[in-house]
DNA sequence: TTGTAGGCGTTATCAC
DNA sequence: GTGATAACGCCTACAA
């Protein structure tokens, strides 16, 4: 390995003359850096990034963690992070697993977003007591050095909730995320505010996982419990399409005796048939916005904690319900 | 933060002896042993990754370069990898964007695992020079630093060629990935060959870019050239999705009027009405086996170039052709 | 403008 | 079994 001191001693200067060169520093005359330029070039010179980590106390790389790496949402959100990242001349890794969280106390990384179930609140403010940067996306964490982006989960939900009231449905599924999950239960909350409040809705909680199999599970009881036409809110799209599909395999149609609304505006759902109504943002400037305020918190700057926006798509998924027809004429 | 220096001085005794505790080496008492761990776990201390890494040379991480965070195939493939990776005591880091490729040289990372159109072939050749270990996915190159780990394409493509054309289709329109994909290469030459082999058969190649654009404009084409049944290769899943969307807008029907057949059988295809016929191959143990070969060129072990094998998926996205049902009625 | 020297936190080679 | 001590490659006062 070609390291400073052999430019040095090819050069004829010291190591730190090589080490301004390198670095641009105006302290040294512009021959003799060009001159050690050259020479490390010719070289091969390539800095070790573990010595300047060591040194400098930074790494200028950045850590997101996942809780897997499948998950249709994650294409955008970390393109909108590698674009504020790189921006700002910082590197993006994506991690998953709970062996990869010795990465952040360790310090091979300046800081990192959460958006994995496998970190415990506690070990993020351990982490953040030790004067670790950290932004989650995925809980609320009060802490000097842990910043929140979040969804506005509780509009999505109310949005979502009361689509299915207004067109008219008086029995809705609610299929869940996992336990714990910090995104199903505030949607959950929202949903229950809503049909509470309207006049003689019904909402059946089923639990679920955010995946595929949550989906079928519950289109499996809802079909079982069939007597008439009910909505269901499937707390992601994942579950949704899950959903749709086992509903597919029966006699019952999608939009016509069930009515389905989903979370995530996933790419998927563009493709399916009818199309899925769903509550949409943007994850692009999800995981932009998250960068953003990493990176501000590893500078010091003081920031607020935010909140990404959502809005809600309508859908053939959703028809009108029975009551409604005849109700609104 | 702290350091085994103040570990050794806590304990009184010297920082080798802590280093050596602390590793768990055989030559330190048991007595003195545990008391360095006691103070250790007291004081909160986290070994520096940078400094390990600067003396050891080696990071125990292996990195994964992505030409982007999108795209269906990943996800598997990313969990076969870290599922080796740990298993053997490495971490593993996603990352993408030229920015990032300096994990390599600066020796963050001890190994990396190539998809990514932003290497040029020369650019890992010169890392493959200076002594970093690297494993291909997406070409070849000859070298001893360098294993590849490829689909089998040829296969692939001749079992998707032959597959339409015992179907009894003559007019093969082929959309190829964007220009200078190795697979996409690949499997042109395939189909190439079997076409040309085969009684009466005419191939139209569309330049294609393996996104979902790529299969609309094809479509597009198509249409407008439309005379009769046709059939289509795309030369992945994704465009055969944006193709089949496209025609979907107009009266002709897939399966019926334009047979399509995709590649890569990912999760997407199954939620197609009607059902994409493709090629598939185990995305988990492709990453797996990228993996493995890695963590064996590292260890100094020689392998051998791997390939991954693939099967035909029919669909209803590919019927008879019209010759065929008159000539084998 | 350039050189000297100390140190970042570890590991590892010596002595003792 | 334990303790000095010298690296690893780089940065950065401070001195010249």
């Amino acid at each position: 390995m070609v390291s400073i001191k052999d430019i040095a001693k090819k050069a004829g200067v010291s190591i730190s003359t090589v080490s301004y060169a390198l670095n641009g520093s105006s302290k040294v005359t512009d021959e003799t850096s060009s001159k050690i330029l050259a020479i490390a070039r010719e070289l091969n010179y390539i800095p070790n990034a573990a010595a300047r980590t060591l040194k400098k106390r930074e790494s200028k790389i950045l850590g997101v963690f996942l809780t897997d790496f499948k998950g249709d949402v994650y294409g955008e959100l970390l393109g909108g992070m590698k674009e504020v990242c790189n921006a700002q001349g910082y590197d993006l890794i994506v991690c998953s697993g709970k062996q990869s969280h010795r990465m952040l106390p360790e310090r091979m990384i300046d800081g990192a977003v959460i958006l994995d179930q496998t970190f415990t609140s506690e070990e993020l403010l351990t982490y953040a007591d030790r004067n670790h940067k950290i932004v989650v996306l995925d809980r609320e964490l009060d802490h000097p050095n842990i910043n929140q982006v979040l969804l506005d989960n509780k509009a999505g939900a109310t949005l979502a909730t009361e689509y299915l009231v207004e067109q008219g449905h008086k029995k809705i599924y609610v299929v869940t995320g996992p336990a714990g999950s910090f995104d199903s239960i505030q949607r959950m909350k929202a949903v229950k505010l809503v049909a509470d409040r309207a006049d003689d809705v019904e909402w059946i909680e089923i639990a679920g996982d955010f995946k595929k199999s949550g989906g079928e599970h519950a289109a499996e009881q809802i079909v079982r419990e069939y007597k008439g036409p009910v909505a269901v809110f499937c707390l992601n799209d994942e579950m949704a399409i899950g959903l749709c599909n086992r509903i597919a395999e029966t006699d019952l149609r999608i939009g016509d005796h069930i009515h389905v609304i989903g979370f995530d505006n996933i790419e998927l759902t563009r493709y399916m048939q009818p199309r899925l109504a769903t509550i949409d943002y943007s994850k692009h400037k999800w995981g932009a916005l998250a960068s953003e305020q990493l990176i501000k918190i590893i500078a010091g700057e003081k920031v607020e904690h935010e909140r990404i926006y959502v809005t809600l798509v309508e859908g053939e998924s959703v028809g009108k319900g029975v009551k409604s027809i005849v109700t609104r004429g």
